[in-house]
DNA sequence: ATAGGGTTAG
């Protein structure tokens, strides 16, 4: 019985029909018309009804179709109920009323659909209900076919129990032959890597004895989640036909692995090969590009996007990277003209932008954002908290950013996390409150993370107090033991409050952990799409000569205008002519007087750090703002600064 | 049936 069920519903009939039926209308004479067997009849109708619940789309079409298999009496038909379950959960039909209800009218269900019950309860939960069904189906001496342990195995993958995982592994290998089925060993290697083993994965792929594109992507995207894309990049190079989504895979892994050059070197090459790109492919570009804050490139990617039909307007994704890719790339206004165009919005979109406001110090354009929101139908999560308390922090709000915190957990249903805890800090340190501060994080139902201590860290280096610096500092360097970051703020602090014993202590600590500063790096956008990146020191750049003349030709001008160069800038114990030619090979100066060599008059600059900008930079920026009239945004790991007419967006508190 | 997706912080 069984048996013959499961030859029943392994044919696809639908392809056989027109098949069928020419024979039926050819002309051959010698051939008397033979008319269909019953058992034809019914399948021509069972596919019939396939393919129309194949095209449906929501409830009411499902239940209409439902209707016309009872009215032909094919309701005890699994193959057909199996397709209408699979429907069922596909549109999102809760699984215990209606799809349940199907499953319980049969009197005898086959293994299809079985799986098809399965296989809904291991997409919506509870996942328990996935194992539960099998244990029954095992119990009615139902076999199961490969389709079931996918289907049991997603469920593992769902509830990240590796445990039971293990379990079904085994049962693959002791009821036959399914662990080297290619689906069940793809969904497997999927399991064990979302459950975060990725050793075992890679053991099952191994073992595999058939593999295909599927099986490489999947362990290429466990490694670029590990961190590990030397790994992935690996086994890219190894896969012998690599299609769109193990190419989207490398992109995006790069993308989120920091490593944004590498991430646009990819998409390149993946046009050169004449591999299409889809909207999942641009959200990774997008995300490159706002990394590496190149505007002329992000231009070039909407560009690439909007050709490829995926704009702002009839895309939320690509509409929110793109917000947070101009927003990135320095122009708040860019992403503004983007948000205001989009036709659908999510929470995404509205934190990107009121995230965009907040880094460019546009802190009431954030406040009154976020309060537009609220009157729509979008949730603010914790992200847009994060992003309205640091618009707050940056202009000084301290009411209104106390009120929202205290707020936000009853009116919005947000609680405060240690991320929303090290806005607080920020927000009270910078505003000088250093001990209110500190007691905030004493208060604290949650280990403080680095980032409220290094807030708390950031604000003494504001305020000049030492003595709480080094309880944030104690607590920093055991949290992040490498955090060179933090050994360098410290000894600042010590610097400028003239605390010369601590700073060598300091510095010793360093030098016994091994620690060396990161260099300084900046770079901007040259003409043709072209990064031109400069080290601190940097005497590389095939214009070098040109670039140190107009630096000094610049200082020259700003000293008739009163600069000095601000010498506590350099923390070495060096003389004052060495602290000047140190102090004038920064990066981001160098990168200033290329920009202002390769760019013509009127154009904005923009420089993007990777280290948090010096002071002696700072104001060399708004000298230069005003002498040449130039409009200069330097993005630096914090956030922008739009120098103009010798001013900074900054309000010079950073 | 099985693989790839956007935002935050010192």
């Amino acid at each position: 019985m069984v048996a013959a069920s499961h030859r029943l519903c392994t044919q696809r009939p639908s392809l056989l029909i027109p098949k069928h039926r020419f024979q039926q209308v050819s002309p051959n004479p010698d051939q008397p018309f033979v008319p269909f067997s019953q058992l034809q009849q019914r399948k021509l109708l069972e596919s019939r009804l396939v393919s129309l619940l194949h095209d449906c789309n929501d409830i009411t079409q499902i239940k209409r179709v439902h209707g016309h298999i009872v009215r032909k009496g094919v309701d005890q038909c699994c193959f057909v109920l199996a397709k209408l379950v699979r429907t069922l959960t596909k549109v999102g039909a809760p699984m215990d009323s209606y799809p349940r209800l199907v499953f319980e009218q049969v009197k005898q269900p086959n293994p299809f659909l079985w799986t098809a019950l399965i296989r809904g309860y291991s997409l919506q939960g509870p996942f328990t209900e996935s194992v539960i069904l099998y244990n029954c189906m095992r119990r009615d001496g139902i076999s199961p076919v490969s389709f079931t342990f996918s289907a049991l195995l997603k469920a593992c993958t769902a509830a990240v129990d590796v445990d039971l995982g293990r379990q079904i592994h085994a049962q693959t290998i002791t009821i036959g032959g399914f662990a080297s089925d290619l689906y069940v060993g793809n969904t497997m290697i999927d399991m064990y890597v979302k459950c975060g083993f990725l050793d075992c994965g890679h053991r099952v792929f191994d073992e595999m004895p058939e593999r295909d594109v599927i099986s490489w992507t999947s362990l290429i995207v466990a490694y670029a989640k590990n961190g590990d894309m030397d790994s992935a990049a690996g086994l890219f190079e190894g896969l012998p036909v690599k299609d769109m989504v193990a190419w989207t895979a490398m992109v995006t892994g790069f993308a989120q692995n920091a490593r944004p050059r590498e991430a646009l070197e990819f998409f390149e090459n993946m046009q050169d090969g004449g591999i299409q790109t889809d909207e999942v492919t641009l959200v990774g570009v997008i995300s490159a590009c706002a990394q590496l804050g190149a505007t002329k490139y992000a231009n070039w990617v909407r560009d690439v996007a909007e050709k490829s039909g995926f704009g702002p307007t009839n895309n939320v994704m690509i509409g929110s990277a793109l917000i947070d890719m101009y927003s990135k790339c320095g122009s708040v206004e860019d992403a503004y003209k983007v948000f205001d165009r989009m036709t659908e919005r999510n929470v995404f979109s509205y934190s990107s932008m009121i995230v965009g406001f907040a880094m460019h110090g546009r802190a009431n354009a954030a406040i009154q954002l976020f309060e537009e929101m609220l009157k729509t139908d979008v949730k603010p999560n914790r992200v847009t908290f994060v992003g309205v308390l640091t618009a707050c922090s940056h202009v000084g709000m301290v009411e209104h950013g106390r009120h929202l915190f205290a707020t936000m957990e009853k009116s919005y249903g947000v609680a405060p996390s240690a991320d929303h805890y090290a806005c607080m800090v920020d927000l009270l340190g910078r505003a000088g409150c250093l001990e209110e501060a500190l007691e905030l994080i004493r208060t604290m139902s949650m280990d403080p993370h680095g980032g409220v201590w290094g807030a708390l860290l950031g604000a003494c280096r504001i305020h000049a107090n030492p003595d709480i610096a080094e309880i944030a500092a104690n607590h920093l360097f055991e949290l992040e033991p490498n955090g060179i970051g933090n050994y360098i703020l410290l000894s600042n602090i010590y610097a400028s409050a003239g605390m010369w014993d601590d700073v060598s202590r300091v510095r010793m600590l360093m030098r016994k952990k091994g620690l060396k500063k990161n260099p300084g790096c900046s770079w901007v956008e040259g003409k043709k799409r072209v990064i031109h990146e400069f080290f601190a020191g940097d005497m590389t750049h095939p214009k070098s000569k040109e670039i140190k003349q107009a630096l000094e030709d610049l200082v020259t001008r700003l000293e008739l205008h009163g600069y000095q160069p601000n010498l506590s800038c350099v923390p070495y114990d060096v003389n004052d002519e060495e602290k000047k030619r140190i102090l004038m090979a920064h990066s981001e100066k160098l990168a200033l007087a290329f920009g202002l060599l390769s760019s013509s008059a009127g154009c904005t600059i923009r420089i993007v750090k990777n280290l948090r900008i010096c002071e002696d930079c700072h104001s060399v920026m708004c000298g230069a703002s005003r002498i040449t009239g130039r409009e200069i945004v330097v993005r630096d790991n914090m956030r922008f600064h739009h120098f103009h007419d010798g001013m900074c967006s900054c309000g010079n508190f950073w």
